[in-house]
DNA sequence: ATGGAGTGGGACATAATTTGTCTATGGTGG
DNA sequence: CCACCATAGACAAATTATGTCCCACTCCAT
């Protein structure tokens, strides 16, 4: 049965939308009957005449009868209604997801794939597939791609294509090596990424943790000069978001780093910036790179995470998410999102 | 509570076209690969410019590659296309026509494939793969299979497969050569099916018209008179269906003879034999083997034949078809077989 | 090597459709 | 009777689909 829908999706992919269009003009008549167009196109949203167009074609289905007192259900069209309300709810549900959460994040787009990356590896590669469907929407000719770590990427990486690779792409870390293992190092994803797209990338690595004179000098050093601009006009940003308790084990932060990301609540991490539920930066791992403040001025951002468990660091995260973020997720975070 | 698709073909009939549309873009481009957009477009009926709006969507969709050499079909646009065809099925209303027919037809069963073998080469093949599917499904150990002459059967013939050989197979031809071209002569034609099923046959040329004095003589002869053996204790026989005055001209019928089979109505061509459109025998090809009345006493009985042109013809024959007969057909046919 | 027939992609004027907006006309209810 | 809301008609403007070229390129058979 979903099955079925997905088949069709793919050959139709607004299929659903005017499904969900015909079913609200249907189920407004029905509420609302005996009705004129007007009215029911200003409740509607609609402007006049699209409303006008679908009307015709129901009336043409006999599903809805027209006379000079208003628009009305016929009989076939309320049977039909009812038949559609539970079907609607299955259908469109993920749809519905990803609108109320783009309007509730006050993001970009929001896009879920069924299912929860904590329990089935299967979902998390689903992410992946998501993500680099998105990316080739996006890129356009030439693109710097500036890319995190995180087994989260890692599984975006892994399922890249040449396909997208047709565009000229250069991939970048977005900041200095943080210390995770090599496996999900951003260094190590961009490199997998360039090599399954066929194209370019470049290494960026730098010691996590700098004194201000080291850093002076370092910027002055022309390879990771240049590489600094490319990230800062990167097209592209691809990054994870990550539970920030997690995340600092990972990292193998010290415990008195521990102590303060406890105290202050800090709950989601992204690009190293440690976020509260209240989405304050709590704390900040100094390193070279994109610093939050900069993507604000990248065209698109890409944000990929999943999983029930990372509901709370993604809702603390959006809040300071640039509005032209995408998220990229899954129904379990989407639901709990949702929920709270 | 209606089906899903009973409720999109209320609510969306003018998208379940356009799927019907990209799903036999799809499958023509499946079938004809790699294949450029002319050819395709002029194949499929539409003109170039609409063909390429589409096959931009599809490719868009990842459903098909375009290079330099043409148009494929991706593994994911191989896919969808298997998936699609139960929906298509559905969509047009096949099993329903197929129990339509059955009944009406008074056979044993129908089956129908999506198209029109007038008008797509692709139709007939289809016609031959569900030949092929429905013989391996009927064949239980040692047979023997009685095979007809032309065009149809020669396009069952070239998509059989080993994998049906792998019973102990027999193919004689079921009548004496019946003079059409040697490609689609019964002999030929099992010759072929033999071959593409790594089994054996066993070939029958006996002159078309014999008088009684010469028929006797050759029934005696031992060659002959094994194979006679062999036909009439065949498990299976397939055969095709023609149009009564296309075979006449076919097989260079005597002016007299076509004059008799126009005065008399004939309509309906199989095994030599011509039906009215009441399924009266209105003439006869006088040759040995396989007679009428020797169908009754074979368990499996596969008539294959499609076209709209070819509806008559079905019409006439199964009047005088035996009730074990399993009618393969296509879409254009049994719409046609349907109206009348 | 060479010409011809095939390929995809670009371009563009024209046709067709969709869309927004306004008007005419006619019932309905107070 | 009049104000109000209804549908249907009309139509120009905007948008999209369509038919038709042409071009450069790649095979393949000669």
């Amino acid at each position: 049965m979903q099955s079925l829908i997905d088949i069709q999706k793919r050959l139709l992919p607004d299929l659903l939308q005017v499904l969900h269009k015909r079913y609200s003009i249907l189920r407004h008549i029905g509420f609302m009957q005996p009705v004129g167009r007007r009215s029911l196109a200003s409740n509607l949203g609609y402007t006049e005449r699209v409303l006008r167009s679908e009307v015709d074609f129901l009336k043409e289905q006999n599903l809805v009868s027209i006379n000079n007192i208003g628009m009305s259900l016929t009989s076939e069209g309320k049977n039909l209604l009812e038949d559609l309300e539970g079907l609607i709810r299955e259908l469109i549900g993920i749809d519905v997801m990803e609108l109320e959460l783009k309007h509730r994040l006050k993001i970009r787009k929001v896009i879920i794939v069924p299912g929860n990356s904590d329990e089935s590896l299967m979902v998390k590669e689903d992410l992946g597939k998501a993500c680099a469907f998105c990316m080739k929407k996006y890129l356009t000719g030439k693109n710097i791609i500036a890319v995190t770590g995180g087994s989260t990427m890692a599984a975006v990486a892994n399922v890249l294509t040449p396909e997208i690779g047709k565009k000229e792409l250069l991939f970048v870390p977005a900041r200095g090596g943080i210390g995770e293992d090599v496996q999900n190092q951003a260094n190590t994803i961009s490199s997998i990424m360039s090599k399954k797209t066929n194209s370019k990338h470049r290494v960026f690595y730098v010691p996590d943790q700098v004194s201000n004179e080291i850093y002076q000098s370092l910027i002055k050093e022309p390879e990771i000069h240049e590489v600094l601009n490319l990230i800062k006009s990167a097209s592209m940003v691809l990054h994870g978001i990550g539970d920030a308790i997690t995340m600092a084990e990972r990292r193998n932060s010290k415990p008195e780093i521990m102590q303060k990301l406890v105290t202050n609540g800090a709950v989601g991490e992204a690009f190293g910036y440690y976020f509260n539920e209240k989405g304050e930066i709590v704390h900040k791992v100094l390193t070279i790179g994109l610093q939050l403040e900069d993507l604000a001025q990248i065209p698109n951002v890409i944000a990929v995470a999943g999983g029930t468990s990372k509901a709370k660091a993604i809702k603390a995260y959006m809040k300071k998410a640039p509005a032209s973020t995408i998220l990229i997720t899954d129904e379990g975070a989407a639901r709990m999102l949702l929920k709270g």
